[in-house]
Parts: C-alpha cells; sequence; structure tokens
DNA sequence: ATAGGGTTAG
C-alpha cells in the first residue's frame, strides 16, 4: 500500500491540474491509499499537524467525525485537504456541516456555505441537491435541514443568484413541507432590490402568499419598496388591503414593526395612510402602542422633509389625544429649519413653551440654529442667555452654536470667554467646539490664537481632523500667511490626515481673496492631481475677489466641464457688472458648447442684466436665441422684458410680448399686469385678470390710483382706494403716499394708525413739501421734527423740500 | 432608543 504524505501531494496535485478534469485522475489514484491514524497524535492543543496525516475518503470522514467536539478544526481540515488532496467527498462537506450547525456558529455556517456555492458544481464535484440529500440521509430530524437551506438561501442571496436562491427556498417547502426561516426572505429581498429586480421580489411574495406562508412585517416593507419602485400602485393597494384583511398572530406588534419599516424605508405617507385605518378598526387600540405609531410617522415624515405632511399628523395625533413627546417637536423644529421655513420653526418652539413643555438643549440648540440661519446672530446669543437663565441645562452642542454666533458678529474674544465658561462647567470640549472657535479667530485675523487653540486641544489629547485643518489651512490663506497655510497641510500629512481637495480649494480661494494670486496660481500649480473642483475653486476665488477678468479668463480655457455650481457664481457676478454683461451671455454659450445644461434661471438674470441697464435690444436678441433653442422664457423673463419695454415706452412690443406670453402658456401674474397697466392705465384687464383668476393686490390699485390722481380724475382714483379697501386689500404706505401727494389736503392719519401704515420718508417728504408749497414753513420744520421723532432717517429728499420751500418763502417774501 | 453643532459641495 502506497502511503502519500500531504505535503507530496501538493506537488502531485500541481501536475494533476494540467490535466483537463483533474477530478477524476486523483480520486481513484487516493482511494488505493492508505490512512493511519491516531486521534492523540495529530491534535494538538487544537492545530493540526497535518505533516503527520496520511488519508484516503473514507479516512477523511473518519478523521472528520472525531472532530466533532471542534468544528473549527473540522473546518480547518476540510479546508486543508480541499487545497491538497482531491475534491472532498459530498458526505465529507455534508459531516463538516453537520459539525458547525451543530455548535450553533450560524454565521461560520453563513461564510462556509457562501464560499462552496462559489465554487460552482464543477468546482466541488457535486450539485448542491446532493449535497442536502447527503445531509439528509445522515439526519433525521428536519431542523438541521431546514437550518442548511436557509444558510444556502442566503448564500445565493449574497452572491446575487437569485434563481437558485428562490429555487432552494421552494425546493424545501415542497420537498420537506417547511419552509426555511421566513427571515431569510428579507435578506434575499433587500439583496433583489439592491440589484434592482424589484420583479423577483412581487413575484416571490405572491407565491409565499399563495402558499399560505406567515411572512414577518420586515418582509412586507420590502415588498412595499419593491412595488413603489416599479411604480405598481395597485399592488400596493392590493398589498395593503390584504395586510388589513389579514389575521396575524399578533397584530399590534407586527403593524408597529410594519410602520416603523416603512418610516426607516422612506414611506412614512405610506405608514401614515396605513395608520389611520388601524385606529379606526381599533388594531392599534392602545393609547401607547398609538402613540409610538404616530410619533414614529410623524419623524419618519419629517426625516423625508415632508413638513406639511408632517404637520397634519401632528394636528391628528394631538386631535387623538397623543401627546407628542420631545422627539417629535425636535423633528418637526429641525423639519422646518431644514426646509428653511424659520418662522414655523419659532412658532413650534413657542407653542411648546406655551404647553409648558421642558426645553432641553437639543430643542434649544435647534432653535440658536435657526436664528443664525436667519443670520441674526445677535438673536441667537441672546436667547441662549435666556436658556441660560433659565436653568435649561447647556450642553457643548448648544455652546458651540452660541459661541459660534459671536464668532460671526465678530466677538471673538466675548466666544472664547463662552467657550471658557463651558468648560469651567466641566462640559469637555470636541473637537467641532475648537473647530467653531478656530474659524472664529480667523475670520477676525487672530491667526495666532487660531494657532494657540490648536495647540491647546493637542494638549488635551483631542485628534484634530480633516475639518479642522481645513478651517485652520483655509483661514491662514484666507489672512494671507501663505507659507503658514502650507505648513499646516505638510503638518496634517506628517499626521495622517491627508488633505483633500476641499483643503486644496480652501487654501487656493482663501490667497485669491486675501490678493495673494501668485501664491494661489504656484499652490495650484504644485498639486499633483489638478481635479476640476480645484479648477472651479481658482474661478470662484477670483469671482470672490472681484477679478472678473481672471475668472472669466481662466474659466474660458478649461476644455471639460465644472460643477454647475461655478458656472452660477461667475455669472451672476457678470451679469451684475455692466460691463460684463456680454461675457456672462459667453458663458451660456460655452456652457451649451460644452453639453452642459444652465439653469432655466440663468436666461432670466441674463435678460435682466441687459434690462438693468437698459439695453433691450440685446435683452431681445438672447430672448430670440432662447426662441430658437425651443426654450420657453418664463413668467419672470417675460415680465423684465416687458416692463423694459414699457419703460422705454416701447408699448406696442411691450403688449406683442404679453400676447406671446399667453400664446406659450406662460400664465401673467399680477406683476405683469401691474407693469402693462402702469405704463398704460387705459388698458382694460379686468376680465382678463378674473379669467386668468389674477387677483389685484395692493401695489396693481396704487398705480391705478396714481395713473387716475395724474390724470386729474381724483374721483376715479377715490373709487378705487374705497374699492381695494372693501376687498380687504390693506393699502400700504404707497398707497397713501400718492394719495396724499395729489390731494394734499386729506387727512389720512386717523386712518394709516388704523391699519398701523408708518409713514416713511416719502411720505414725510410730501406732507413737508405741501406745507412749503403753502407757505407755511414753521409747519414744515415740525413735520421735520416730527420725523425724526418717530425713528424714521432722513435721505437727501426732505431737506431737498425744505430747503426749496425756504428758497420759495424768500422769494415771496420779496414780491 | 429615537434629536441638535464645525470646512466644502450640492
Amino acid at each position: 500500500m502506497r502511503v502519500i504524505p500531504i505535503s507530496l501531494l501538493s506537488h502531485v496535485r500541481g501536475l494533476i491540474r494540467r490535466g483537463p478534469s483533474s477530478r477524476w485522475y486523483v480520486v481513484p489514484a487516493l482511494s488505493r491509499t492508505n490512512i493511519t491514524i491516531s486521534h492523540s497524535e495529530h491534535v494538538k492543543e487544537g492545530t493540526f499537524d497535518y505533516k503527520s496525516l496520511e488519508l484516503n475518503e473514507i479516512g477523511v470522514l473518519r478523521v472528520l467525525n472525531s472532530m466533532k467536539d471542534d468544528p473549527y478544526l473540522a473546518l480547518s481540515f476540510l479546508k486543508r485537504i480541499e487545497g491538497n488532496v482531491a475534491l472532498p467527498s459530498v458526505q465529507a462537506y455534508a459531516t463538516v456541516i453537520r459539525i458547525v450547525c451543530g455548535w450553533g456558529l450560524d454565521q461560520k455556517l453563513d461564510t462556509f456555505l457562501v464560499e462552496l456555492v462559489r465554487k460552482g458544481d464543477a468546482g466541488r464535484g457535486f450539485s448542491v441537491m446532493e449535497l442536502l440529500n447527503a445531509i439528509g440521509e445522515m439526519e433525521q430530524s428536519l431542523v438541521l435541514l431546514i437550518r442548511v437551506s436557509t444558510a444556502l438561501v442566503k448564500a445565493y442571496a449574497n452572491l446575487e443568484l437569485f434563481e437558485e436562491a428562490i429555487d432552494i427556498f421552494f425546493r424545501t417547502y415542497h420537498s420537506l413541507g417547511r419552509a426555511p426561516d421566513i427571515k431569510v426572505l428579507s435578506v434575499l429581498m433587500n439583496r433583489m432590490i439592491a440589484s434592482g429586480r424589484t420583479d423577483m421580489v412581487v413575484g416571490v411574495f405572491w407565491e409565499i402568499e399563495r402558499l399560505g406562508l406567515y411572512v414577518d412585517a420586515h418582509t412586507y416593507v420590502l415588498v412595499v419598496q419593491a412595488l413603489c419602485r416599479n411604480d405598481d400602485k395597485e399592488g400596493v393597494d392590493k398589498l395593503l388591503i390584504r395586510l388589513l384583511n389579514s389575521e396575524t398572530r399578533n397584530p399590534c406588534v407586527f403593524y408597529l414593526k410594519f410602520i416603523e419599516g416603512l418610516c426607516l424605508n422612506q414611506m412614512a405617507s405610506m405608514a401614515y395612510l396605513l395608520l389611520q385605518p388601524l385606529r379606526e378598526v381599533n388594531i392599534l387600540v392602545d393609547m401607547s402602542d398609538l402613540g409610538i405609531a404616530y410619533r414614529r410617522v410623524v419623524r419618519g415624515l419629517c426625516n423625508e422633509m415632508r413638513i406639511e405632511d408632517a404637520e397634519k399628523a401632528f394636528l391628528d395625533m394631538e386631535e387623538h389625544g397623543i401627546d407628542p413627546d420631545v422627539y417629535v417637536y425636535s423633528a418637526i423644529i429641525e423639519g422646518h429649519r431644514k426646509t428653511m421655513n424659520i418662522p414655523k420653526a419659532f412658532d413650534i418652539f413657542n407653542k411648546m413653551v406655551e404647553k409648558g413643555k421642558r426645553i432641553n438643549c437639543v430643542i434649544g440648540s435647534s432653535i440658536l440654529q435657526c436664528c443664525c440661519q436667519m443670520g441674526n446672530f445677535s438673536g441667537a446669543y441672546d436667547l441662549f442667555k435666556e436658556f441660560r437663565e433659565l436653568n435649561i441645562p447647556l450642553d457643548r452642542v448648544c455652546y458651540n452654536v452660541a459661541f459660534d454666533a459671536l464668532g460671526k458678529l465678530g466677538k471673538v474674544e466675548e466666544a472664547i470667554e463662552l467657550f471658557r465658561e463651558m468648560t469651567g462647567k466641566g462640559i469637555a470640549p470636541d473637537v467641532i467646539n475648537y473647530t467653531t472657535l478656530i474659524g472664529g479667530c480667523c475670520l477676525q485675523g487672530k491667526c495666532s490664537d487660531a494657532f494657540d487653540l490648536m495647540i491647546e486641544m493637542d494638549g488635551s489629547g483631542k485628534t484634530p481632523d480633516i475639518v479642522i485643518y481645513n478651517v485652520l489651512a483655509g483661514g491662514l490663506a484666507r489672512n494671507g500667511l501663505s507659507q503658514e497655510a502650507l505648513e499646516t497641510l505638510k503638518l496634517m500629512e506628517d499626521r495622517g490626515v491627508k488633505p483633500t481637495y476641499v483643503t486644496h480649494n480652501m487654501v487656493i480661494e482663501g490667497l485669491i481673496v486675501a490678493g495673494k494670486l501668485d501664491k494661489a496660481e504656484a499652490f495650484y500649480e504644485s498639486l499633483e492631481h489638478k481635479s476640476r473642483e480645484n479648477d472651479a475653486s481658482m474661478v470662484k476665488g477670483y469671482c470672490e475677489a472681484g477679478c472678473l477678468d481672471q475668472a472669466f479668463e481662466r474659466f474660458i480655457r478649461l476644455e471639460f466641464p465644472l460643477p454647475k455650481s461655478v458656472y452660477f457664481t461667475l455669472f451672476t457676478s457678470l451679469c451684475a457688472e455692466k460691463n460684463y454683461i456680454s461675457k456672462a451671455q459667453d458663458l451660456l454659450d460655452r456652457m451649451w458648447e460644452l453639453g452642459v445644461k444652465p439653469e432655466k434661471s440663468m436666461y432670466g438674470k441674463l435678460i435682466g442684466a441687459w434690462c438693468r441697464v437698459n439695453n433691450v435690444r440685446k435683452a431681445r436678441q438672447f430672448f430670440e436665441i432662447l426662441v430658437t433653442k425651443e426654450i420657453i422664457p418664463d413668467l419672470f423673463t417675460y415680465t423684465i422684458m416687458i416692463n423694459t419695454y414699457c419703460r422705454l415706452n416701447e408699448l406696442k412690443q411691450a403688449y406683442a410680448l404679453f400676447q406671446d406670453m399667453k400664446r406659450r402658456d406662460v400664465k401673467p401674474d399680477v406683476v405683469t399686469y401691474t407693469v402693462l397697466l402702469n405704463s398704460n392705465p387705459e388698458l382694460d384687464m379686468k376680465r382678463e385678470m378674473e379669467a386668468f383668476d389674477v387677483k389685484p393686490d395692493v401695489v396693481l390699485y396704487t398705480i391705478m390710483i396714481n395713473r387716475y390722481c395724474q390724470l386729474n380724475d381724483v374721483k376715479k382714483a377715490y373709487a378705487l382706494f374705497k374699492d381695494m379697501k372693501r376687498r380687504e386689500i390693506v393699502p400700504d404706505v404707497v398707497t397713501y403716499t400718492v394719495l396724499l401727494k395729489n390731494n394734499p389736503e386729506l387727512d389720512l392719519t386717523r386712518e394709516m394708525k388704523a391699519f398701523d401704515v408708518k409713514p416713511d420718508v416719502f411720505y414725510y417728504t410730501v406732507l413737508i413739501d405741501w406745507q412749503c408749497k403753502i407757505g407755511d414753513l414753521k409747519e414744515a420744520k415740525g413735520i421735520f421734527d416730527q420725523m425724526i421723532e418717530s425713528g424714521v432717517d432722513p435721505d437727501a429728499a426732505p431737506y431737498t423740500a425744505l430747503i426749496a420751500g425756504m428758497g420759495l418763502y424768500v422769494r415771496r417774501s420779496h414780491l
């Protein structure tokens, strides 16, 4: 009998592998080999002494069986002979699987099966079904088989072999009368969705439904997700109806999970849709369950930025006697903040306060952020002080927003003071706190303070991250300290924080804004990989520094498209400068050339720019270009053009354009009509406006009143004035000024007070003017003083009126 | 248990 040691076998295998079908060569050869095993001989403290091993197929099985108390050993043994000998038999695999399962090592089983599946039938010499059969022959109980099937489905799913996964799933059910663990369905479906095979998800689901298998809530969520991706509204309806009518073992738990799952998968609207019938049919009857569901839904809606829906659900839940918790309030406030509806965020906050809810530091910092987002930094700081006085426990986030606000107000010293107060209270600062402070210092040019803070942070053992380095490097550059900025880059690199293009951009833009154009260019040139973001930054830097020529020149020589925001920045800068408007137009041409679609607002902006400098011809030219490109100008563009024609008194053109926009289905709004009527009060637009459902506003009424006044038709003017009030359109100070100017003897003071309309400079000027004209200089001066007293800042006009009045007075007294 | 803060970019 020949005995082949394993080490030798590996050489043999190398030779054999050259043959076309190695397997059939080796197995018979091996079966002739013999083995002698003594358990104690080759097991040494958990490792296997392979060298002493000699084996054949039956021997392998014997060895494996002897390892049933050590699954890891069994696994590594199998792996070893996989690599060295002929392919192990299906029994060998089955044995190992039994051992691994017996020890409950599910994860090990999973990875083992993934590898096994990956090999393919040819690679292992038997099919997966053969393996299952082999296991079935060894094992009486179904439990093991089910577990292996489950793991197989998972393995196939992970390898995106969906057909096979489905096949095993249903085959198991049909041959054993029991399905694999239903949880594996969510793994499978998850994978299918990730690969875009939503059709398969739905197919599998309906088949499972047909078989009457119990499916968990998470799987339902995935099916809904798949149906939504398929845009299959009917399917969703069918599913929900099916769900509501089905008997579930523990409906409340199930539905809560389902609702939660929907909310976690961007389908909070559907969750809300489901919540209501569930409440009505008393499935969610327990107040605490209903509360959980409602809170989830509201938070989900907020996360999806469906803030209006969230508010609706919020009101609904209050109506049903459920108190929103602090997390719900927080979500709604954040939702409003993120959608830039700051007043609404404050509304909710005030509502909380009114209800006597305790404000915590999270809500506090949210609301402070709201102030900052409005640009009201001092308001933020005031509010912070208020919180502090109310003894609301404040944490480092809250403090951070507060001293960030101070920094942005230019009060770095106070910011640092507040920071010291925080640390004094025992609140440990983090890297973000330091970043905020350093940013604030750099903003005020206090770079050495920034350095000190960096050193202080280092001393406290905090590890600087990419952001703080970026802020520091950018801040130094912005203060013209190019050397130091570059050193910071080196420093961070040395410390294992690799600068990114963001870092580079901050330095680039900083240097340019600081006027260090050469340094910026040199830095740009020094970059190893120049990304288009870097090019964009050069352009943006030049824009911010007001170097439009450089910005434009740099931009125009780039052969590839840049991120869209750059075009916008450059374009806006160019449009704002009288002499660069044609360059702005060049930019649009260039975008078209590069295949970048300009934002629609850019067209309007350019036309607006031409109109602003009264070059209606250029505006019109560009307008026509749009037409040839089949781009329909929007309402604003039309209106601004019409306005320009009106201003230049080319009324025919204005009117033609007006007809043109209606022909193209661009609906005029109240501004359009205001513009037209302002220059041509003879037009009768009443019926048309009604047809378009355009309601006149204060401005429209005011210009109409003004027109009639100018035509000396005071009666009509006054009738309009009454009419607007009848329609509950509140006159503003301009309306009153117009009226007063044409009927100086009117006393409008009382009415204005009633409407809470405060007189402004113009109004006072008209009053002063009139008093001067009738020669009551004293009264005129009195009105002037009254104006100052009421806090209205005079511009040149009231002075001019007074002086003119004095002149008139002098002349009069000479007569 | 679930929430909020610093650069840029979008």
